[in-house]
DNA sequence: ACCTCGACTTGATAACAATAGT
DNA sequence: ACTATTGTTATCAAGTCGAGGT
């Protein structure tokens, strides 16, 4: 194999985009030059992950201190034992968020809080009602306001700290070469924040111990030692998986691993291979589509509702759907929709609304074939009532098995990496060829949003509204809109009562007050560029003269020197028509508002604690 | 033919670092 | 130079899917 020194970066610029990509291998500063590993040019069989493999097992979180904050229960200081004020501090730390308003959350930390409580003999603590544990939030905001003002040095010793645990634990050798692990330590004890309506949210997620710990590694390597006083559970050498270490965490009986990194060999050649699988679809796209169109007549409920979900699954992206258990959040895909997922509106559309992976509402109205319609409606068809399952003759594992038949490796999966990449590539054909950058990256854009829209990618406005936060707000508007303080007297109004209702009200102020500033600073952009074209010509009709030139020769005047960066991204801005700028606002609205305030708000919090 | 478990990918989001703006 | 904004990386919950047991 031909081997080659990596190059600098300066050098990757002007290689291919495919070169680059290669070239992402990153070894840590002042590393030797290494030989390169074209680990994409490797055959594909995976079954056996590595030959020899060298790590240093997993970090553990360092023991937890007691800080002797007390927290107050009916108003009266209660002393807790180190595991008690552990518990009762990752409660207090997130006091202000609405996990502590989700009464399933609460309940499933008290249940847990209470535990440790009684294994700490404490038995004053019974009712959350009862329990105060502010104090403790407080200390917590002043250690976090304390990090905050640390010195340079301080900060970069903690920083070089860090590096140094990371050249330990952040590298492992795979067949000889340096890898990069991914995540390294053990995750932290804390509260379990499942996300949507889960049930087991707020459970306490104990310390990982060593002994629940199993490792794996090549059976020649030096098996990384255990902490002080500890044994690991378990240590294998299968080289036919690719995890480091591997424990079971006590709230799900999930199973967690440590893996390499999303740029190592091994996961770049997964990534290579699930890019390639998508790829061989289009050649088998057109045969599959005509083959579900033909079942969708199918005398068989199950071929029809196979063919059907096939049909979902291939026009809208949806994630295949597996059931789900009790002690889950109810979320469905395809295969796992229910009667109410769906409402039918005819002659043929048909409107979706369920919550999705991660409960994300998935809503759609969507115009779909008429067989499809008439398929829906069979299927929706009494005695089935809300609750029940839609396609009740299939299940994924029968769709998978369907599929790969009908091409090698076919799975749900597989459609929707086929369907994001096939529209961000239509996408990306409107690209202007002889475009500016700008454009460039306009239609970049653009074709990354039309790939999140098909897969109902959303990023959520951060929920966990501090009750302070309302009085904050407040303020804050005041600050930034100084007439409100007339227009808007309430305002400066003592807060008597948070109410849910008045946070939003005001947040959609501040949204406002965000989206005006957007506004103006497209528009001063515009203005900006205009002028600036009409200042080019000027400039150059007079250039003829001496005084010009001479100016023009004393390198750079100050006000250019001043200006030198403003001018640089001038050069790119494309003079936005007033529809392209309402577009772009439109935009903008969908995550204009809190996060830049969230910011805001702390620090004013920080100017609050040190004034 | 289910059902559970194990391994791995996916995706939202929180935390941090880099860059732009004043 | 200091801070606001934006981009990147780390974290971890929540999916997918195959294998192997009953």
């Amino acid at each position: 194999m031909e081997k080659k020194k990596s190059t600098s970066k300066i050098e990757n610029g002007l290689k291919s985009k495919e070169d680059v990509v290669g070239d992402a291998d990153e070894l840590g500063e002042g590393e030797e030059e290494s030989e390169e590993y074209k680990w994409w040019l490797e055959s594909v069989d995976d079954s056996v992950k590595w030959q020899t493999l060298e790590h240093s097992g997993p970090l553990f979180p360092p023991p937890y201190e007691p800080h002797g904050v007390k927290m107050k229960y009916d108003g009266v200081e209660v002393e807790l034992k180190k595991d008690s004020e552990e518990v009762a501090t990752f409660f207090a730390a997130i006091l202000q968020t609405d996990y502590v308003k989700d009464k399933t959350f609460r309940e499933n930390f008290f249940k847990d809080f209470k535990k440790i409580l009684k294994k700490d003999k404490n038995n004053i603590i019974k009712e959350y009602e009862k329990c105060d544990f502010t104090p403790i939030y407080d200390y917590l905001q002043v250690e976090k306001e304390k990090k905050k003002l640390l010195t340079k040095e301080d900060k970069k010793k903690i920083k070089d700290e860090k590096a140094s645990i990371d050249l330990k634990y952040g590298w492992c050798l795979l067949n000889g070469r340096k890898e990069k692990v991914g995540n390294y330590r053990i995750e932290p004890p804390g509260l379990f924040r499942g996300r949507g309506m889960h049930p087991l949210t707020g459970t306490l997620k104990l310390r990982v111990q060593p002994e629940q710990v199993t490792i794996n590694i090549g059976e020649e390597a030096v098996i990384p030692t255990p902490p002080d006083g500890h044994k690991w559970g378990k240590v294998q050498h299968d080289p036919k998986v690719s995890w480091l270490a591997t424990w079971k965490d006590n709230v799900n009986d999930n199973i967690k691993y440590i893996f390499l990194a999303a740029n190592s060999s091994l996961k770049g050649q997964s990534d290579l291979k699930k890019f390639e699988k998508a790829r061989e679809l289009k050649k088998h796209i057109h045969r599959i589509r005509t083959s579900y169109t033909a079942e969708l007549t199918d005398q068989v409920t199950a071929i029809r509702q196979r063919a059907t979900a096939m049909y979902l699954i291939d026009k809208l992206a949806l994630r295949a759907g597996n059931e789900k258990g009790e002690d889950e959040a109810d979320t469905v895909g395809c295969c796992s929709l229910r009667y109410e997922h769906i409402t039918l509106e005819p002659p043929n559309t048909v409107i979706f609304d369920f919550l999705g992976k991660d409960s994300i509402r998935y809503y759609n109205e969507v115009q779909v074939d008429a067989q499809v319609f008439k398929n829906l409606k069979i299927f929706k068809k009494e005695p089935k009532k809300e609750g029940d399952q839609l396609f009740d003759r299939l299940t994924t594992g029968q769709l998978n098995k369907h599929l790969s038949s009908q091409m090698a490796g076919l799975t749900g999966k597989v459609f929707r990496t086929f369907n994001a990449s096939f529209t961000f590539q239509q996408e990306l054909l409107k690209t202007p060829t002889n475009g500016t950058v700008q454009e460039k990256i306009l239609a970049y854009n653009r074709a990354n949003r039309q790939v999140a829209v098909l897969c109902n990618h959303q990023r959520s406005i951060p929920k966990g509204v501090f009750k302070l936060e309302l009085k904050l707000v407040k303020e804050l508007i005041l600050k930034l809109l100084p007439k409100a303080k007339k227009s808007r007297p309430e305002l400066l109004e003592e807060i008597s009562d948070f109410e849910e209702e008045e946070v939003s009200r005001v947040k959609k102020e501040y949204k406002l007050f965000e989206m005006e500033k957007f506004r103006k600073k497209l528009e001063k952009k515009n203005e900006d560029k205009k002028n600036e074209k009409i200042k080019e010509e000027t400039s150059f009709a007079t250039k003829e003269t001496k005084s010009e030139v001479r100016k023009s020769k004393k390198a750079l005047s100050e006000d250019e020197v001043e200006s030198g960066k403003k001018k640089k991204e001038l050069d790119d801005w494309v003079i936005l028509t007033e529809k392209e700028i309402e577009n772009e606002c439109k935009e903008f609205e969908k995550t204009a508002g809190y996060p830049s305030m969230k910011e805001k708000l702390e620090k004013m919090t920080l100017e609050r604690y040190t004034s």
